[in-house]
DNA sequence: GCTGACTTTGAACGATGTTCAAAATATGTC
DNA sequence: GACATATTTTGAACATCGTTCAAAGTCAGC
C-alpha cells in the first residue's frame, strides 16, 4: 500500500520534472497549468494539490537548476592553495558558468528572469541556495587576496561574478548580434584574468 | 482643422506617455491595454488603430528610455583625447548608466525583460538604436588601446559594457540582498580603473 | 442632405492561472 | 462486508489578459 503521501510526492516529482521540460523546451513563457496537467495525467486542479501555485514550481526547478549549476561549478575547479591556482580555478569557474548557461540556456534565464507574483517574496530556502553558489568564487579569493576583510571578499566576489554574469547574459542574448562561442570565453577569460592580475599586484 | 493623422500622431504619443508611466510605476507586467485606453481616454480597440500590439508599444517605450539613457551619457563623459581622460571617461560612463539605472529602475529593467510574442522579430530600428549606444565606450577606448583593431575594439567594448551591466544588474536586483548605493559605485569605478589599468599596460 | 469611405467602438473570443462545490475515493467502525 | 465519515480529485466556472471585428458612428465630397 503506497499511502497517498507518498503518491503525492512522487506525482510532485513528475509536476516539477515536466516543468523543467517544458522550460527548457519554449522557455518560462511556455509553461502552462493545463499541458502540465495533461502530461502528468492529472486534473487541472490537481496540480494544485502537489503546488501551491505556479510561483512555487518555477521556484522548485531553480532550485534544481542550481543544483546542477553548483555541480558544473564544482566539477571544474579543484580548491586552489596558491594564487596562480586561485586565478585559473577563478577563470575555470567563470567559464564552466558561460558553458552551463550556453547549455542549458531557458533553465538558467529563469534565474533571473522569474519574478514572484505581486505580493509574494522568495523564500529563505530559495535566497540561500542562491548565496551557496558564491563559495566556488570566495574560496580562490581567499587565497588571492588574503589580506583584506571578509566584508571585502565578499563584496569582491560578488561584483566579480556579476560582472562574468553580465558578459554571458549578454553574449547569449539573441536580440544583438550573436558572439561566437570561441570569443565569448576569450573575453571571459581575458576579463578574469585582468581583475586577478590587478587584485594581486593592488596595495 | 486637424486631420485624422495628425490626431492620431498626438494620441498615439498620449499613449506612449501613459505605457511610460504605467511600466516605470508598476513595471512592465503593470502595462494593461485596458488600463491605458481608459487613461488616454478612448475605447480598448482604439489602441490597436495607435499601436500593431503591445509589443510595439514596449518597443516605443523603450526607444524613448534609450534615449534619454544616451542623452545622460552624452553628458557625463565629455570626449577624450589623453589616456587619463579615457580612463576617466569611461569611470563616468560606467557611473552614470549605474545612476541612470537607479533612477530608472523599471523601464531599464524593461529594456532587457521584454521578449518578443513568439514569432515576433526585434525590428532593426531598434536594434540599431541599441548599437549607437556603444559609441560612448569605443571613442574612449579608441585613445586608450589605438593599437587595436576596430574589430578587437568593439569586442572589448562590448564585454566593458557587458561586465558593468552585470554589476549594474545584480547591484539592483532586490531578490539578493540590496548593495549600497555607495558600495556599488565604488565596484564599479574599481572594475573599470582595473580594466583601463590591465588594457593600457597590456601588450 | 445624401452617399460612400473611413474611424471608433466595445462585446466577444481564446488563453491563462486559480478556485471550489460536488463527485469519487479512501479510511475507519461494527 | 456494509455503512459512515474523512479525504482527495475533478473540471466547470471565474477573473484577467491581449486581440479581433461586425456594427455603429463620423466625416468628406458633391
Amino acid at each position: 500500500m503506497t499511502t497517498t503521501a507518498a503518491r503525492r510526492e512522487r506525482q510532485r516529482e513528475q509536476l516539477i520534472d515536466a516543468a523543467e521540460r517544458a522550460i527548457a523546451a519554449k522557455g518560462l513563457a511556455g509553461l502552462k497549468a493545463r499541458e502540465l496537467a495533461q502530461e502528468i495525467g492529472c486534473s487541472l486542479g490537481a496540480i494544485y494539490n502537489l503546488v501551491a501555485d505556479m510561483d512555487e514550481l518555477v521556484l522548485r526547478v531553480g532550485s534544481r537548476t542550481l543544483a546542477r549549476l553548483d555541480a558544473a561549478l564544482s566539477a571544474a575547479s579543484p580548491p586552489a592553495s596558491s594564487q596562480e591556482q586561485a586565478t585559473d580555478a577563478l577563470v575555470a569557474v567563470a567559464l564552466a558558468y558561460c558553458a552551463f548557461a550556453r547549455d542549458n540556456l531557458q533553465l538558467w534565464r529563469m534565474l533571473f528572469e522569474h519574478r514572484m507574483a505581486e505580493g509574494s517574496v522568495v523564500p529563505d530556502w530559495a535566497v540561500s541556495e542562491q548565496m551557496t553558489m558564491f563559495r566556488h568564487i570566495l574560496q580562490p579569493l581567499g587565497i588571492l587576496v588574503p589580506e583584506r576583510s571578509e566584508e571585502d571578499r565578499n563584496l569582491l566576489g560578488r561584483t566579480l561574478f556579476s560582472a562574468v554574469h553580465g558578459v554571458v547574459a549578454i553574449g547569449l542574448e539573441e536580440k544583438l548580434i550573436a558572439v561566437p562561442r570561441r570569443e565569448l570565453d576569450r573575453q571571459i577569460e581575458g576579463l578574469v584574468r585582468l581583475a586577478c592580475r590587478g587584485l594581486a599586484t593592488d596595495p
